[in-house]
DNA sequence: TCGTCATGTGAGATCGATCTCACATCCGAA
DNA sequence: TTCGGATGTGAGATCGATCTCACATGACGA
């Protein structure tokens, strides 16, 4: 199939010097005499000579790819983030390779189990399980240089970029009540992902700290897809004496409860408030647009990529964890309440 | 940094035999004793053996991995084939390596330039220009089996899936007409793409079926993303005698002149009615809903997976060309226009 | 009893780049 | 004049898996 393939032998009898001159000539090391090192480029140019990366990564051990495990590459936070980290390898000749864990710790596994055979230099990892582990605990024992985004995993030292999840849904709940809402909702996650908690714990923490008691039946468990969203928000608001306001733990989970509410004939914010955690491109196309708490992806994908780079040159420092702080953007979706 | 590796040899030791006699029995190939089979099998499964895949496409020429170069790894239309891409290949034991051009030639060069080096079995692109394209061109001279999505080379004979553009946009600009519309604006993309000029072919032939002449003035040109839409919508309705519809290219640009007409005040469908070429999530969120020329995205990256599979497989068979044709989905962004 | 063939196994070559040696020069200093 | 060092270069080993070839057995028909 592929034929061709210029090697290095063949540039050295076009130069009539040995391999490892050649090699010296090309990579500039060693002794190499001036002009035997020109006639050598001179041959490799002519001969369009392009170095086997295989064959380099056999010696050193180690391929220019860096391998990224997101959530899913198809929610828009992942897919910036991903093209965030590719520009900055490619600046370092390094390429990227993503394998989507579709948030399933098992298929998490098989992937870090097949990209372990590929000499893969590193990885960038958004851990589906915080406490489900072994595995990323496995592979950093062997030496893989590793940097967390998004969530972090117990027990693992490494560098993790993340964001201020209990912070930023303490911020939206807060808004809420100095609005007047007592009757919060929460759209959450039913599964173990990290940030899911630290979001319910800001939800819990902001409650508690204006005396405004947990009401369980105001929280609503559901997977962190549109669809499961948008029957988790029509149970939770067909209730009698439903919440004033809602509170959701993702921007696919936001999406939702704005199909949701608007299938019940809700209006936003005149029958229920609403914030979200995470903007997204459609939050401001809505009528009302929607008041979310952001976080800044711009951010996370450079750094990590910057802190794994910076891995991989040798660096030997203490794991370094960056925590961003979130930003709420208050827009129109959420009202005041007046009395009661 | 990286230790370990059990090897071959390894495994060979372990088991008393030598390593050809191991990598016959863990490959099931040559004769092998059954009971030096077992030992040899035992002996991997207790060490933790892994193939060293570098060391395999050293030999065999050949990495399993394929490449990705879409326009735009954040454009979810892509995002998805990106995904269906990768479950199918894994289904084959093969990665993807996702490298987005980001619509510019010459960084695709430089990307199939470093991808080659690679020894990456095959690829699949989204090509970014339709004439400039003598990259993509020696690629497949050297071998390399390739498979087109979204858009096509000329003269470059190679499996492709694309969809009906022209014949979507004649659909979406024959509904407007079909409403009473005759002075319909344009939105289109000033790049080569293959896309945009098939879909201003559609939007021609139209008006021209139906004896509407072509108005310069109507059409107007402008860079795929929101903000530049943006401005070019402004512009588009700034002037006297502005259109009473508007058809959009993609959905970025669907997107923009969303923004544009809701800056303008003009509201949709009452001021203006509007088709976008590219189904988008965004779509069903907004009110009214906006009615689109939907792709059957779910299709084109598992067959374009499958292609490229069967030419990695040998299959020599004359390039497949797959159309898919495109639905037009009617929600609320239209109104008939009375009389005149 | 002697080939012939089926069956098993190992030594060594191979893929391409790089690195370690050993071996040449040639210089100036002792 | 001789020795040590600086400078250049090539032969061969190495990374790990696989494949070719040669060499063993043992069985079986002639």
């Amino acid at each position: 199939m592929t034929q061709k393939g210029i090697t290095l032998k063949d540039v050295a009898a076009a130069a009539k010097v040995s391999r490892a001159t050649a090699a010296r000539a090309l990579n500039s090391y060693g002794y190499v005499g001036d002009e035997t090192a020109l006639r050598v480029i001179e041959a490799a140019e002519r001969l369009g000579y392009r170095a086997n990366l295989v064959a380099q990564a056999l010696r050193s051990g180690q391929l220019p790819i860096v391998g990224f495990v997101p959530g899913d590459i198809q929610n828009p936070f992942f897919a910036r983030i991903a093209h965030d980290i590719e520009a900055e390898l490619r600046k370092h000749r390094h390429n990227l390779l993503i394998a989507s864990s579709e948030e399933n710790v098992e298929q998490e596994k098989d992937l870090l189990e097949s990209l372990r055979s590929l000499s893969i230099r590193g990885f960038i990892l958004a851990p589906t399980s915080a406490t489900d582990s072994e595995h990323i605990l496995q592979l950093a024992r062997e030496g893989a240089p590793i940097v967390l985004i998004d969530r972090v995993v117990q027990d693992l030292q490494c560098d993790s970029v993340v964001v201020d999840n209990e912070g930023g849904a303490r911020e939206a709940v807060d808004y809420l009540v100095s609005n007047g809402h007592d009757r919060i909702g929460l759209l959450r996650d039913d599964s173990r992902i990290f940030t899911a908690q630290e979001r319910l714990a800001g939800y819990q923490n902001s409650l508690l700290s204006h005396g405004i008691a947990l009401d369980e039946s105001l929280i609503s468990v559901s997977h962190s897809t549109v669809e499961h969203a948008v029957d988790a928000t029509i149970r939770l608001f067909s209730r009698r004496n439903r919440p004033t306001a809602l509170f959701t733990v993702d921007s696919l989970m936001t999406q939702g409860a704005l199909l949701g509410l608007r299938s019940m004939g809700l209006s936003i914010p005149h029958d229920v408030s609403l914030v979200g955690f995470d903007d997204f491109n459609l939050a401001t196309f809505t009528d009302p647009q929607i008041t979310v708490v952001a976080q800044p992806i711009s951010e996370i994908g450079p750094l990590a990529a910057k802190f794994l780079l910076e891995r991989l040159a040798g660096k030997k420092i203490a794991p370094r964890h960056v925590r961003f702080p979130t930003r709420l953007i208050v827009r129109g979706s959420v009202a005041q309440i007046h009395g009661r």
